[in-house]
DNA sequence: GAGCGGATCGAGGGGATGCTTC
DNA sequence: ACGAAGCATCCCCTCGATCCGC
């Protein structure tokens, strides 16, 4: 959660703007932003889904060419269900975080690329190359993510390896619940 | 002033959005969900839930010129883009505090120049030459300001620092608001 | 560079607070 | 003597990678 401020004004229109008791102003703001998108997309007229259905999210990353497309992969990011069942079998954390790793990436490539850019005060944290993490740090012990042309850093304690996942999956836009999940899982 | 909570991919999205220096949450809102209303003001299949209450607009700017040459230079500075999305994130204020001055040195080379003549009773605050900063004080731990040739003094509380970019913003000839928010966002 | 995992401890940075100076 | 302004000491927290256990 972040705070805003914004003029009274401003304030009361949101308010006004309320279609159901308890709705929160991220859902007020999402439901009037996501109409603009609508229709900034296209000039047919889409009602039918007013008032029923769940909205989707706004893409968190600013506009680019493929908005429409970034909305629909999130959505689907929101429902993919998780194979936790080869996981918890992996007998270590570093296993389990190469493996969740892999399987974020899986998820969506696009997404995991613009996640992945994380670092620590010295170390590069993801790369392409594994030299790359080996040049950033002394015995960062880079790891190959299954399934993808990416490594990881590896040398560190779980606690990290936890706020990496967590960072990993919540810039690529998982709901809370999933990412507790995920990071559980390791 | 409301303040409001939002959930951060919200807050990131709005923020990615932010097309000029010293633009506030409410800005960026008005001109979004503006966007939103014209759409539908010029459809001619209005939809009576969207209209229903009127988009308050966006107060004009308050550009009062005593001096037409002040006008210029300063309108010339307001309209270019300033990217706070990044510096939200930054971890630390000194971390935003380099950023900001990065910004504000892209913003106009000859001006930061002139601005970031300042001093303390003892310590030099800004230099190109690092060793200028060690000189001047015992442990001022100067930094490099990224994408410039000047270092900063860092080693103060964030109230000093929050002066000093004022004072930078200040000399530089942006508006009071703006240099406010330039002050917030440390 | 090859044994691997990762907890533990130390280095280093951030910056509030207290001390000094005017 | 008292207050304001500014410096830098020093504590805390983050992060790296050594080193021990398996």
């Amino acid at each position: 959660m972040k705070t805003i401020e914004i003029e009274d004004d401003l304030y009361l229109y949101i308010a006004g703007q309320t279609q159901h008791i308890g709705e929160s102003a991220s859902d007020i703001l999402r439901r009037l932003l996501d109409a603009q998108s609508q229709l900034n997309a296209s000039s047919e007229l889409n009602d039918a889904r007013v008032g029923s259905q769940a909205l989707p999210s706004v893409p968190a990353e600013p506009v680019m060419g493929e908005d429409v497309e970034a909305d629909k992969v999130i959505s689907s990011i929101q429902h993919v269900e998780f194979d936790f069942s080869g996981i918890a079998e992996a007998g270590s954390s570093t296993k389990r975080f190469l493996a969740l790793l892999s399987q974020l990436y899986c998820l969506d490539r696009s997404r995991f690329a613009k996640a992945c850019v994380i670092k620590g005060s010295k170390r590069e944290y993801f790369s392409q190359a594994k030299e790359t993490l080996l040049a950033s740090g002394k015995t960062s012990k880079p790891q190959a993510i299954p399934a993808s042309p990416y490594w990881v850093i590896t040398n560190t304690n779980t606690a990290r390896k936890r706020y990496i996942l967590q960072h990993v999956a919540s810039e690529m836009g998982l709901q809370a619940i999933q990412i507790e999940r995920v990071c559980e899982a390791l």
